[in-house]
DNA sequence: TGTATATATGAGCAATTGCTCATATATAGT
DNA sequence: ACTATATATGAGCAATTGCTCATATATACA
């Protein structure tokens, strides 16, 4: 048991709180902003209702553009951006036939991570 | 097997690609708006490297307003407004002692989908 | 080659986001 | 009661987002 200082830190405010785990966190930071940051444009690409949609039903089949745009009642122009997104991110991919592109996802921990999440969400 | 009319559908434009299987996913919708809303709206809270640091530290131990203000080297009140909205969503919870309010994670859904989409990220 | 269909993309715009600043509230100590 | 500390919150602002509109590109077919 080792003790720790207390005192070691000193700065401008006087919250002693629990100040000595957030030094021993500090100390081994363990999170990156670079990691936060990829984290975080993971789940961003999961937190948009549309996307939302787009990913549950590719993930139940590959879809075209317009039947993706037709089963979420939005223009193709609007579709088309976000799969765009989505692809840049790696989530989806593109396989082309004639003038017709049909998206699935490109991506198993996305997509367990999705189920996964659908499921939690159930029980809540 | 059942045969389906591809001909049942008529609308104004000719894509027929798959149109078959978009029909029958529009005949059982299997997802609303509102479950799509519900599911982005986690995904969102999830979706900020700001608050992907704040879930990291809080999933590892109960912290204070001010200690996770030097964690994350950022302002209090920055701090105090993204615990709010948290707190809104149920994903984190306060415990006030005296002058000081500890925050900690307040959903083991959302911390069991946080931590399994580490453990998969870093695989990527 | 000319026309129609399928998709992609840039610009623009309203809505949302995430911060800062100032200030309010709550609690402890004198 | 007065002061200091800890946190909360409203307003404002710059950046980002998600759409629409117009247009570009790609492919098929006559």
């Amino acid at each position: 048991m080792e003790k720790i200082e207390i005192e070691a830190i000193e700065d401008e405010d006087t919250c002693t709180c629990i100040r000595v785990d957030s030094v021993q966190l500090i100390q081994e930071p363990q999170i990156t902003e670079e990691q936060a940051v990829g984290i975080a444009e993971v789940f961003k690409a999961l937190g948009d209702p549309t996307r939302v949609k787009m990913i549950y039903y590719l993930q139940q089949k590959e879809l075209c553009v317009h039947d993706l745009s037709t089963l979420l009642a939005m223009g193709q122009s609007a579709v088309s951006h976000q799969l765009r997104y989505l692809r840049d991110l790696h989530i989806v991919k593109r396989r082309k036939v004639g003038k017709t592109v049909f998206y699935s996802l490109d991506d198993d921990h996305i997509e367990q991570i999705f189920i996964q999440t659908l499921g939690h969400l159930q029980h809540m």
